[in-house]
DNA sequence: AGCACGCCGACT
DNA sequence: GTCGGCGTGCTC
């Protein structure tokens, strides 16, 4: 036993427990790091990483042995224990919590004789694979590109001969041919032997961009990687990358940490999209850790997008990312004419959700047999009821929230917490029968224009609603997105989920019918998201080149001076980020200071406040406080939600390296602080700090 | 998070 | 007299 080694291992703990970094055990033989392995941890036995270095072991500390080494499996690189300890110092969290949230969960359950058992059957359904399909298909040749898809391309070619793998920003409207970018830039590295790595925000969105790869690269084994995959099929996918049997891989945030031996490319599409943000755990932005795996990895990385995130577009226009543009879109069409409706004009109390002059417009697409799609970012019938004689509103009991009317199931819902009940037939306060729905979601929108459209021949208009209660089943999304491919609908009313991505060929007009609500939001991103949901909404109409010429996008508003819908209407994203980017400088906000958040949760609002407070004041003995503004604590925009009240204190610094020197000694110090056990925090249920939030 | 150890009410 | 309530404490 004297012969023993020491192996620091790194496993998931809880993160408010006092070890957030590897701990210590013995093995008769040195193992490289990476290698997984299964040790015991108090009366259990969990899977772990062999992490590099040695940890201090406290005296009176006695090691104990590891219980297997999984040897089937090869151990992960060094570049992606690199890609987890970066996450995990940033982020601030465990390295071994980084670890393990994004190994597949599967390979917790498996000892080395069932993995090594996973393996063997990957590779036979592989190896018959390919031979069913010897000889291989020919891959479906590439269509002729633009000129300006040239261009791109020869660009991206130049930039990558210089020597270092560059960080690109593709610029490119909607229709513009990114994705012919991407299959391009990928066929380049496959060509190279090495793999391609391609991130969409969204699970819905890989079904369709698997299918174009798929028929572009047949013969080359294509794995998604995404939360929807069931347990075996995602270790099936995470084995494949990991054992470099794949070439490409496509995913969501969580395949940004793909352990893929033979990186040469990552593409984040549409990099702007806040789903890139993980918002529990480990709140990592893939994008942010993507640009940094492809320094690393010496891998060139496409970040393409129609509206740029400003923190991409402010380091494209200092030069370091290159930026490349795709202003067209292919085959010539236009792009939509963006039509502002002046809902100020409309005569008084009319109440209706669409404009006359909207309504004429669907009418005639209609009448022309086209599609439109009547854009709503509110789901349910109303977000509230209202009781015009006591003032009763449908507020929620355990949320500082409104119930939303479901009309569908008759139902009052918390979309926060979930609570739900049964409508009541009179005013649960003073038995009053009439109580009103107030304000209009997209159920309340599809009755209405029910109502209101007709076929030329007086029959009824199709329409059809995707949100995410009629998306709810599994395949329903497909099923309702089949049926406008289809033709079977006329008129789409949705929520933000139909304006991402989806490629409707028939669409020729989109209305956003109340977009308003998020012009002057308190958060300071909402007008950068407006108006890439918007312009991502518009590039929804005319994608067929034939029909472009008289695609439109409609935009009921109040304000139809504000300077976002006139760029907007001129489609100038260049405009448009540069007043938005004026307006942080002036403000003092990212991409010009550097954010951190600390939360606190908890049964009343004085323990959450006493928490950040006594963190506040842990803050100021913090060395490097000097370069760190402190802000009072404030409620969350929801500031209870099922019974728990939630703070936050913002953390802010003009440098990134400054605040990350600052969150590094104060966050320990918070988990100390925490272990006195204070009568304040005593209560506090949950802390946890966002490295650069997405909202505030 | 698990999973134990640790001190107070209703049962064979 | 025990069986077990889940409060609180630990994990190399």
């Amino acid at each position: 036993m004297d012969e023993a080694v020491r192996l620091r291992v790194a496993l998931e703990l809880p993160q408010h427990s006092a070890h957030s970094t590897p701990l210590d055990y013995l093995n008769n033989t040195a193992l490289s790091a990476g290698t997984l392995v299964r040790v015991p941890l108090a009366r259990r036995e969990v899977l772990g990483v062999v992490w590099l270095g040695e940890a201090v072991v406290p005296a009176g500390v006695v090691l104990r042995p590891l219980s297997q080494v999984l040897q089937a499996l090869p151990p992960l690189l060094p570049a992606w224990c690199a890609l987890v300890e970066f996450a995990a110092a940033y982020y601030q969290r465990g390295i071994g919590e980084v670890a393990l949230s994004v190994l597949p969960p599967e390979l917790r359950k498996l000892d080395n004789a069932q993995v090594a058992q996973r393996i063997a059957k990957l590779r036979k359904s592989i190896a018959s694979a390919a031979a069913a399909h010897s000889p291989p298909p020919s891959p479906s040749p590439s269509p002729a590109l633009s000129e300006e898809q040239a261009a791109v391309l020869g660009q991206l070619a130049a930039a990558c001969a210089e020597g270092a793998a560059p960080t690109v920003l593709l610029h490119g409207v909607t229709g513009s041919g990114k994705t012919e970018i991407y299959l391009q830039a990928a066929a380049q590295v496959l060509a190279q032997g090495r793999q391609a790595l391609v991130l969409v925000p969204e699970i819905s969105l890989t079904p369709q961009l698997e299918a174009r790869f798929q028929a572009r690269f047949a013969g080359r084994l294509i794995v998604s990687l995404h939360s929807g995959l069931t347990p075996a099929q995602r270790l099936r996918s995470w084995l494949a990358a990991h054992l470099g049997l794949a070439d490409l891989v496509l995913g969501t945030r969580l395949a940004v940490f793909a352990s893929m031996p033979r990186l040469g490319l990552i593409a984040v599409d549409e990099e702007h999209d806040p789903s890139y943000k993980q918002q529990e755990g480990a709140r990592y932005s893939a994008r942010d850790l993507a640009v940094w795996r492809g320094r690393r990895e010496g891998a060139p990385v496409l970040l393409g997008s129609a509206t740029p995130s400003l923190e991409t577009w402010q380091r494209a226009s200092q030069g370091q990312y290159l930026r490349l543009a795709l202003p067209s879109r292919v085959g010539g069409g236009a792009l939509p004419q963006v039509r502002l409706v002046d809902m100020n004009q409309l005569p008084q109390g009319s109440g209706a959700a669409v404009s006359p002059a909207l309504l004429a417009a669907l009418q005639d697409r209609l009448a022309r047999g086209e599609q439109s799609l009547v854009f709503l970012n509110r789901r349910g019938y109303a977000p509230v009821l209202h009781c015009a004689d006591c003032g009763w509103k449908s507020g929620c009991p355990h949320c500082s929230a409104w119930r939303v009317f479901h009309k569908l199931d008759r139902s009052l819902r918390c979309h926060h917490c979930g609570f739900n009940e049964r409508v009541p037939r009179a005013c649960p306060s003073c038995g009053n029968l009439d109580i009103a729905a107030l304000g209009r979601g997209t159920e309340r929108l599809e009755e209405q224009l029910a109502d209101l459209l007709r076929h030329p021949d007086g029959t009824p208009a199709r329409i059809a609603r995707i949100d995410a209660d009629s998306t709810r089943l599994k395949g329903a999304l497909q099923a309702q997105l089949n049926a406008v491919h289809a033709g079977e609908v006329d008129v789409l009313v949705g929520t933000q989920m139909v304006a991402k991505g989806h490629d409707f060929r028939r669409i020729t007009l989109v209305a956003a019918v109340n977009p308003d609500s998020s012009l002057f939001s308190s958060d300071f991103r909402a007008p950068e998201r407006l108006f890439a949901l918007l312009l991502q909404a518009a590039g929804r109409a005319g994608r067929d080149a034939a029909q472009a010429a008289h695609s439109e996008m409609w935009v009921q508003t109040w304000h139809p001076r504000h300077a976002l819908y006139a760029a907007l209407r001129a489609h100038d994203f260049a405009a448009f980020a540069a007043s938005q980017l004026r307006e942080r400088e002036m403000a003092g906000l990212p991409p010009y200071a550097h954010l951190a958040m600390l939360r606190a949760e908890a049964k009343t609002v004085a323990a959450a406040h006493g928490f950040l407070v006594a963190a506040a004041e842990c803050a100021s003995n913090t060395p490097g406080v000097e370069s760190i503004a402190v802000y009072p604590p404030v409620p969350m925009p929801v500031a209870r939600v099922a019974d728990v009240e939630r703070l936050q204190m913002l953390v802010e610094s003009p440098s990134r390296k400054a605040l990350q020197r600052f969150l590094a000694q104060w966050l320990p110090a918070l988990h100390r602080l925490r272990r006195t056990r204070d009568a304040a925090e005593q209560r506090v249920l949950r802390w946890a700090v966002d490295v650069d939030p997405l909202s505030i």
